[in-house]
DNA sequence: TGACATCTACGAAGCAGTTCGTATATCATC
DNA sequence: GATGATATACGAACTGCTTCGTAGATGTCA
């Protein structure tokens, strides 16, 4: 499996995932409204990225643009299972559990997950 | 939020947490089964984790014998939920998603998460 | 009591992630 | 073409985690 991404490398990913493309600086700035961090700090990570391959870069003009290279689905599987394993041993239920406990889980979303394995129930059976 | 424990610590933890109690060769024996690594290491997280305050020890005779200070449940909710913001922005119902898809869950745990789920509605209802 | 096994204490090295300062290149525009 | 704003490149420091070697304390038993 890849190695997975740190913390600061996936807050710039969650931005170049939803933007689909940004530049340094459209990075920073969405950053920097949450937290405090220098521009060039911004641009070192994404160097970094650029060498681990985690996103690739097109240089047009001066600036250049930024694109993720590594897909956000399996870099959730990716962080899910790690966790399943590491502090769960593979229960999916117990996870299920803190997770509803956890957050205040909203009926409509609770509703939701319901239809969800339900649906994952039929789909097993069929197969 | 209380800062949570490394990979090497939560490994620690998932002993003392099975065991109650243990001692540094009983932890080296185990986590030795599964990895390459010397006792002197992990005695050395162990004193670490007790200057954290992440266990407890108590000195009876040569060797220490120590004990997880923090719960196994608060710990575990607290990465769940780190995971849930971190990868997911919040949306719980996602995250049960990559999990269904991505361990192979098997039919039986897949009923009792669904029966897990409609148990927390209904009581959910009856506030 | 002396030798041996086993324990704790502790310093230090190595590595990865994060952060920032400084140097240098590039572009627009006057 | 000089100036200023803005970009990239890069070195270096700092931190935290992990790992291990060595030194010294402690208990056991012949």
């Amino acid at each position: 499996m890849a190695k997975q991404p740190t913390t600061s490398e996936l807050e710039i990913l969650n931005i170049l995932w939803e933007k689909e493309c940004a530049t340094v600086r459209e990075v920073f700035e969405i950053i920097s409204e949450t937290k405090s961090i220098t521009y060039t700090t911004v641009l070192k990570l994404m160097q970094i990225m650029t060498e681990k391959d985690l996103v690739e870069r097109e240089e047009q003009g001066k600036a250049h643009l930024y694109r993720a290279k590594i897909a956000q689905t399996e870099t959730q599987k990716g962080l899910v299972s790690e966790l399943l394993e590491k502090v769960f041993r593979g229960s999916a239920m117990q996870l299920v559990q803190h997770l509803l406990e956890t957050k205040k889980t909203s009926p409509q979303e609770m509703k939701e997950i319901r239809k969800m394995i339900q649906k994952a129930e039929k789909e097993a059976k069929n197969e």
